[in-house]
DNA sequence: CAGCATCCTCGAGGATACTG
DNA sequence: CAGTATCCTCGAGGATGCTG
């Protein structure tokens, strides 16, 4: 896989690697949720567990632990009893939060839109 | 069940229903690949095909389906022969746009240190 | 509390062939 | 050219139980 067909005058970016790789890593929605969460700060892995809510523990865990991988998240463990562990976004996760946001807005924005087009989508679809 | 955006003051977002309906459907990666390819101009089946490179013709069939559902994409079909279909984002499609350019920028600026981090990830990852 | 390990299911998605 | 139909695989992901 390479590059994607240049078409004619318009501004075409290089989308096709890149984009690919990085979305099988954030593009899967437990990702985007848990980077969602995390903006505001430091959770623990509990925390996160009732706030994502929905997630299950096996996919909370190899989530973060990815998101770890990649640098996105950082892991802080305290040598106590019992023990604590905190989750935070870095640097480099954080500037991704913007985006995720915006996404996040744009679906509660319209998700409603969404919904009636699929219901009866031979009225008027897509003319807002 | 227009939720407003509590941004500002508090920092915590009705993320729960609205944003995991819509990553369900436009959160898939041939979902927004197919989206970034289409916000140049319309284009034909094939045009799409070859312009996404990767995805298989049912793919891209089930999601321009879903696409046109959702009213993101417009689907016109020519009464001619050999047919001629061309697919363009609505208004609703094209306001997703900056979004996923935007993450598509991201991917671009990031995925080598992504994947550095990923390699070695003892050595700096994230930027601390 | 945090988090691996294991089993099992279910559907996303590729390959292939056929049709209007 | 633009799909539709069919088969089959493979891995995402839930449930459960155990450990440090």
């Amino acid at each position: 896989m390479a590059k994607v067909t240049p078409k004619s005058g318009g501004p075409r970016i290089r989308e096709g690697g890149a984009v690919r790789e990085v979305m099988d890593r954030i593009g899967d929605k437990w990702s985007l949720l848990v980077i969602g969460t995390l903006r505001a700060g430091p959770l623990r892995f509990g925390e996160l567990e009732a706030a994502v809510a929905g997630i299950s523990q096996r996919m909370l865990t190899l989530t973060l632990k990815h998101l770890v991988e990649d640098g996105l998240v950082a892991r802080t463990a305290y040598a106590e009893v019992p023990p604590r562990v905190e989750y935070e976004l870095t640097e480099l996760g954080r500037t991704l939060v913007p985006l995720v946001m915006a996404l996040a807005e744009w679906a509660m924005a319209n998700h409603e839109q969404i919904n009636a087009n699929r219901s009866g989508h031979a009225s008027g679809e897509g003319r807002p």
